[in-house]
DNA sequence: TCAATCAGTGCACAACTGTGCACAGAGTAC
DNA sequence: GTACTCTGTGCACAGTTGTGCACTGATTGA
């Protein structure tokens, strides 16, 4: 396969030796980041933890920032194959939330480093990191609601629909990530409850389903116009 | 009132003095808050915003962390403030859901230094602050629990599953004000998309309650076995 | 074979950090 | 009036930070 030259000595190539020590940053980043976050931590602490010199993390990345971004990449590279991994099986209701459930259960305890990393960074410090990751869980809530297409019901709802349906969905789903994250490990009861109060709030999400689209066609009560000039008022 | 010695030149006695430059402590953190995380956040910074010098700092917190336990402290009772504004009108399902989106939104404008630090720290880096903000929204969902039992269907729910509901609902409310939060301020109708979508989302939610009670009486389908020996195998 | 490339090194520097200590001077108690 | 208390000051120190610059030496392409 090697064209010209000798074999290296080391038995890889120097561009396969560069995406090595790149990626030893970004697991090194990853692992620190599971104690505090991504603001507080150091180009230093990172190289530090890689095993390189501060001054040679120049060579992968310009910025803290690019690799905090190249790091949401590798994220959402994981919950895109969970996803996959969900789509599966599509079969009722019932079936798809107790399977759903047990997926993402699996894929956060699997890869608990990058869905920690996500749910702190969500809203962290760093303004960058918060709006590619909002980008992206939006792409996700749109996947879901095309999915959801394809079940009874909601296979005549209309998109706007669907995706209020999906943000609904990927909101609790987030809230259950994060309640697993922050579980206390010593407790092995503790996740399976959590489980199922996840289960179970999902399930109640779904009951509403087949009576939305009766309640929407029916008139909304009128605004109630003195509380939203209360608002206007406070807000000069 | 002064019993003995002279009234103050200043026109302040001692300890208002020094409650008044704590206050100046927070004050600064919170809006140092608005633009990075708490563990990026130095005791330098805070006291030069304070407008005092850094030892002073100790005369009033021990640690850093101290102070930002008294900022949850602080945050809550605004929130606290806010879920008795919304209990004074319990009426029908949907008059609640709007008038309490309004108030939250009211809430989250006048107070969105709180509301974005309680939202940036909930997963931050600093373990005490995360802990903290975690059990008081725990509270938060037990006081809506019991809020709850005064409506119809949910009067003869049983305390679990008012506690689910409400859970259900408190994430919902969370999202809903992170995303006030994130939303563009040069957008004037991107914030009133946000509340319409809450409020048909939280009726979504809902419309599920008069049929859960039904539903939970009937068998759930059986435990799919095969998946949870899989995840304990992956476990070990 | 030989010159070019370039990932990683080593040193330097100024900026910033938390915190210890001695001290000032206004407020307080008797 | 006098002695005590205590918030805020000023200076010091060692530790950490990001980054510029000249370098080394293995891998590479011709």
């Amino acid at each position: 396969m090697i064209v010209h030259g000798r074999t290296p000595a080391n038995g890889a190539t120097r561009q396969e030796r560069k995406r090595r020590t790149r990626q030893a940053l970004l697991d090194a980043a990853l692992e620190l980041l599971e104690e505090q976050s991504f603001s507080s931590l150091s180009l230093r602490q990172v190289t530090r933890a890689a095993g390189i010199v501060p001054t040679a993390f120049y060579r992968h990345f310009d910025d803290m920032e690019e690799l905090g971004l190249a790091l949401i990449d590798e994220s959402f590279r994981t919950l895109r194959e969970m996803i996959r991994a969900a789509r599966a099986d599509p079969r009722t209701y019932e079936h798809a939330i107790r399977n759903s459930v047990e997926i993402l259960a699996d894929y956060v305890h699997e890869h608990d480093t990058h869905f920690r990393f996500i749910a702190r960074e969500r809203f962290g410090g760093v303004a960058a990191l918060r709006h590619a990751i909002r980008s992206e869980i939006r792409l996700f809530a749109s996947d879901l609601a095309t999915d959801l297409a394809r079940f009874p019901y909601l296979d005549r709802w209309s998109t706007v629909d669907l995706q209020l349906l999906a943000g609904l969905i990927v909101n609790a789903m987030v809230a259950i990530a994060e309640a697993i994250l922050d579980a206390p490990p010593n407790v092995p009861t503790a996740e399976a409850e959590i489980i199922a109060t996840a289960e179970r709030q999902l399930r109640m999400i779904v009951l509403g389903v087949p009576r939305w689209r009766n309640a929407e066609t029916q008139a909304p009560p009128p605004v109630t116009t003195q509380r939203a000039t209360a608002r206007s008022l406070s807000s000069t």
